[in-house]
Formats: structure tokens, sequence, C-alpha cells
DNA sequence: CGTTTGCTTGACAGCATTCAACGTTGGTGG
DNA sequence: CCACCAACGTTGAATGCTGTCAAGCAAACG
């Protein structure tokens, strides 16, 4: 595993505004990137973390991209979520001082390392930094309802309609076209997450694409109706 | 709505080992009880707080039996979860500033309110409550993840086995058996979070007892072969 | 005691899985 | 450069789990 290091200054990092210290004070910012402990460059398919490993501490994605999953006593599988930059890895660990899941990058990435103890003791210090470690728990537990609402209760056609809002949404939040994405995982992640099968997954996307929803080159997805993925949510 | 209110001291709660303050010495208890601003009776039906009110405390089950549900644009609603004494209501409302589920009353309840500001300054002084809080967070993460596998990849008899284990696993943390549970839900809300109609889970009761499971009379249900039903998670 | 609500059971339809075959892409080595 | 291979993706047919619709029963309530 490559494992190189270097020094992380939140103050100048262009994902602040994204991050966890989100709205703090030029000082506070100062202060608080003493948090990051070193930046850890993952290759593709290597593990941030894996379920069982001892917590020491939570990741924010820099640059690249995550997914996380979680195992069954009998051998199922399930992803749980796929990571971006700004979003935190590691939260499942605080509970147990173990991590439940595996955190695997599907590109080289990058990753901010925070040791949680450290963390801990600053967010004692800025309440700034307290209050949006909270709220990015928050979201996590909110995120995790929603998907939760998908899974339960949606047919496969409004489940992927779902994902790729949310993932066309996520990506607009950083920059990106909003109708013209890339998908970094494959066929069968997508259906791991959405609990369906690789050939339904396909078969979804051709009908969206005879539909006139999307256009679908392998992982390319074009846009073309919005309003009409919107509603297959009802 | 009836909405009594009482004085509240943590120090001499029943719940200090379960709760929030869980770890933390007396005098540290002490102090931490005035994080708690009253103790509310909610009526059997009625809600907690619901989705789209403004978030301003968390809220801990004293006695009773609570539900969360979300809703779709659709119409669509899902029970996300089933609380019971020492487990902690409202973190979703964080991430907002609004709460984004319902949380319904099963039965005539009590639950503490701790406004959330004043809960993070006493955070900031009490490391111990500190941890507790951001264990409590995780431990919800780490939870929905399993309901998320749960949804995505078991079959109907399988959700039914893994729900009815688990439920028995927290009454039995609270000093009630392990064996015989007495259901505060219906059939549909169980559903509901199991992703299933009312029909199946009703079937998948009459199988349990069919094959020497369970003994079903009602809402009460009489665990009579705990390792037949962790076989079916395999 | 009647009404309402919740629960159970049956028959049938449908969506998604399973099993299988085939096409495509990208990397490797001759 | 091309053959080959492995991983990924698409498509088809058949099976099956679960949903839907409908009826009947039991329990709770006023």
């Amino acid at each position: 595993m490559k494992m190189d290091v270097i020094k992380v200054a939140c103050a100048t990092c262009n994902l602040r505004e994204i991050c966890l210290p989100i709205g703090l004070t030029q000082p506070d910012l100062e202060y608080v990137g003493q948090m990051v402990e070193l930046r850890r460059f993952v290759e593709r398919g290597e593990a941030l973390f894996r379920l069982g490993d001892e917590f020491k501490s939570l990741f924010v994605v820099w640059t690249g991209f995550f997914k996380t999953r979680v195992l069954t006593e009998g051998g199922h599988d399930q992803v749980t979520g796929f990571q971006m930059s700004g979003e935190l890895l590691g939260l499942d660990g605080i509970s147990s001082d173990r991590h439940t899941c595996d955190a695997v990058a599907m590109e080289d990435s990058q990753a901010c390392q925070i040791p949680y103890e450290r963390l801990e003791g600053i967010a004692r210090e800025v309440p700034g930094l307290q209050r949006q470690l909270h709220k990015l728990m928050s979201r996590e537990i909110v995120r995790d309802h929603g998907a939760m609402l998908s899974l339960g209760s949606l047919l496969a056609e409004a489940r992927l309609a779902a994902f790729l809002l949310d993932l066309a949404h996520r990506l607009q939040a950083r920059g990106f076209s909003s109708s013209s994405l890339h998908l970094r995982m494959s066929r069968e992640e997508i259906g791991s997450y959405l609990g369906i099968t690789v050939e339904t997954v396909s078969r979804t996307f051709t009908h969206f694409q005879q539909a006139g929803l999307l256009e679908v080159r392998q992982r390319n997805i074009h846009i073309l109706d919005e309003p009409g993925l919107h509603r297959l949510l009802e």
C-alpha cells in the first residue's frame, strides 16, 4: 500500500467552504488546521479502513472517490454510500472504537486524516467546529433515512432515478455540470447500493434511455429530462 | 395536547447507566443535570416533533415507546425506527435546523427535553458528555446501516427475524426477558419499517410459528428457537 | 352489541431475481 | 498490431417472492 503524507493547512485549502471548517473565521481556520494529522494517498481499490479496524481517526475526502460497504454474517454485503470531496468518512467507528464498515477508494484518492481525540479537543475550544461536526453527523443520519425510504418503498426505476438526481446534485455543489455526469462506480456497485441486481440496473438504464430521460454511454450519463426523473419519485 | 412538565435530575435518574450521561462521575452527573429543560408527557398518537418543525431540542425517551417516520414527496411514508427508554430522538434536526421526520408516541410516554444549544455548551465543558453524545450519534448511523443492509439484501423472513432479534436484544439490555416480548407496534408499522406489506408480515409470523421458531399470540411473541432465527440471517 | 380497527388467509398478477448467453471494453503479451 | 483474456455490461427466458385485491375473522371500543 502506498502511503505518502504531506502537511495540510485548512486555511488555504480549496475545500474550506464545503468541508468540516465551513463558516469559521480566519483565526479559527488557522487554529483548526492542526486537527489534520496528515493527508493520505489511497490507490484505487485500497481501503482507508476496514471492518474491525481500531477506530482512531476520521477522514475527509480531498480528491477522488470512495465507497463504504457493510457485511452480513451470512456473507452478503451492501454498499452504504459513495463519498466525494469534502465528505466525511469513519463516523461509524466512534460508537464502538472499531470500524463497522469498509471504506474503499474507487479511484486514486487523497483523504485528510483527523485523529478523533484531537478533533474532540479542538471542538471543545472552537464552538463553530463543534457545531459543524454535529451537523455533518446529522446529515449522515438524514441521508441514511433517505436511503432507507428508497430501499423500502420505491420500485427499481424510482430508486435509480433518485440515485442519479442525488449524484447530480452533489456534483453540482462541487462546480460540475448537473446534467452530464461520469459514474465512478460499476453497475454492480450501483445495484448493491440500491438493493437491486446488476441486470435490473442495466435494464433500467435502457428503459430510461428509451424513454428519452437519459443518454447513456457506458459510465457517461447525460440527463435529458430531469423533471421526468423527478416525476418517477411520486 | 397534554404537556405537563416536571423538574429532572440526571444524578438520581434510574436511566443514568443507559442514557446520555453514561459513565460520568458523580460531580459531572450533578452538573450535567441542568441540560434537561423539562420532561414532556406525550400521549399515545401525539408527536414529540414533526417534519418541518424548527429544531431546538433533542429528546431522550424516559418511559414509553416512540416511532420515527419519514415522508416522500409522492405521499409514501416509512417508519425509520422505534425508540425505547434511554434512546435519543431528534438528531436529524441538527443538520438543517428543521426536523426531517415525525416522532410519534406509540403509548403514553415521557421524554426529557434537552435544548441543543445548552447541550453544546455543557458538552464543551464535560468531555465525557461530549464523547457520549458522539457515540450515540455514531450508534444511530451504524443502526441505520444495518437497516439499509436488511432492506437491500434480505428476504422478508430474514428481515423479520433480524427485527425480532434486535428488539429482544434491546429489551434484554433494559432488564426484560429476551425470549418473551410484547410488541408495541402494529403489523402495519413493522411492515413499513421492514419495507414489506402487512400481509407479508402476517404470513411470515405464521410461517415462523409453523416452523416452531415462535409462539405468536397477537402482539405477544415468545421466541422458542433463537438459534433458528439467527440461521435465517445467513 | 354493533362498529371500527387490526390481523389473517387465499388467489392471482407483477416486478425483480436467477440462470444463461452474448457483446463490449481495456489490458497483456506474443 | 493483433490475439487473447478478464472484467464489465446488456439482453432474454423462466422462476419466484412479494404485492395487490378481496374476503373473513378477531379484538378493541364506545
